[in-house]
DNA sequence: CGTCTATTTGAATGTACTCAAAAGCGGTGG
DNA sequence: CCACCGCTTTTGAGTACATTCAAATAGACG
């Protein structure tokens, strides 16, 4: 299942035999190492990702030099620079395998193709980006109206696989806090859970 | 041309005589005055809603009473609680009038049943999805990576026309700060610039 | 085993917040 | 036309949460 990328397509439309072909015909497949870059900021990007196994972060390097993770994805997920794609500008984002992947990639240019060929992939698309921009809006929300303790413990419930394989500086930048208030956050959480055990 | 539906689809897809007309039969127009509500958290929502003319914004109360507001639309824009209308759950967010305005609403099976026999406006409504993703992502990067009075600049080149319709206490309120604190903000970025000019 | 990176801890700092009160502004009715 | 009322904005004082910088400890990998 995981990596299965038919099956996740399926779960949104379904799809011939000759229609899957047809779609394979558009991707191709990479292997990448851990730390290598998928993307790079400033970069010009034209390509989606799907991640077939793996785990990577794509962020963002600020002025200052610090990083802002704005997306995990592990199996099954799509990734990319959906602004510089399709504003054809550099790169807003970094990203960066976080373990050694097996990744599918797609061309804008023949993403477009495929709309145009399979509408229904058009359908496809609408769907993951919908719930992409749903997911979006409701971290943005977190951040604006809940203290950092209580977005971690969110995070934690969300994506508990995510949390056993990236590192908690990672997980500190994508909650947007220090490195260092997020092991203070994890002391004091744990400190609170003793506290109810006992 | 603002409040003219047909030039805002056609930015994106182009459109007959006789799609439009269709397209149309889907659509409902509705007057409110300011201050009525189109959604109220808890509520079952349904609809889609396209500003012709006025001026609304989309928000969540937290628990502690406390209003964050996660967009504004002006003429021609879409708005909705997306979360609420794919996964049929009840309402995250509140949507107010903040002036009189006029509406075109779509029933989320209508949404369905255009996509099914116009699949053009699927694409349509991913593109704007889509934007409105690019948008949510930015403003979540903005969020994370900057200080208060940074995004409040930002906020005013953005969107200028927003700044010109709305009260402050909105504005702080999408920003993510006190009124307070966007009050002090504003004073200082006063006087940073007379001193500039003197 | 040694090196490099991640995590934890400490101390001082800062940005934005809360609560409370004053001032400003706009609209309504006498 | 002016006086009043309600709401928004500003100002002040004290506070809290998270940050920065620096250093120590712990862990992972070759």
């Amino acid at each position: 299942m995981h990596g299965d990328i038919r099956k996740n397509i399926e779960r949104h439309i379904s799809l011939s035999d000759a229609e899957f072909e047809h779609f394979l015909t558009f991707m191709t497949a990479r292997k990448l190492r851990k730390r290598q870059y998928l993307v790079q900021q400033g970069d010009h990007t034209h390509y989606s990702y799907y991640v077939v196994k793996g785990c990577l972060r794509a962020f963002k390097a600020d002025n200052s030099g610090k990083e802002h993770i704005i997306q995990f994805a592990l199996e099954d997920w799509w990734i990319g620079d959906m602004a510089a794609l399709t504003t054809g500008t550099p790169a807003r984002l970094n990203i960066e395998c976080l373990e050694d992947c097996d990744i599918l990639q797609i061309h804008y240019e023949d993403q477009e193709r495929l709309y145009a060929e399979l509408p229904k992939f058009e359908r496809f698309f609408r769907i993951i980006i919908q719930n992409s921009l749903v997911a979006t809006q409701n971290r943005l929300l977190s951040v604006m109206s809940q203290p950092a303790y209580d977005r971690y413990l969110e995070f934690m419930e969300r994506y508990p696989k995510v949390v056993q394989r990236v590192a908690n500086h990672h997980i500190a930048s994508y909650l947007g806090i220090a490195p260092e208030s997020l092991s203070r956050l994890r002391k004091e959480g744990t400190m609170r859970s003793d506290r109810s055990k006992s």
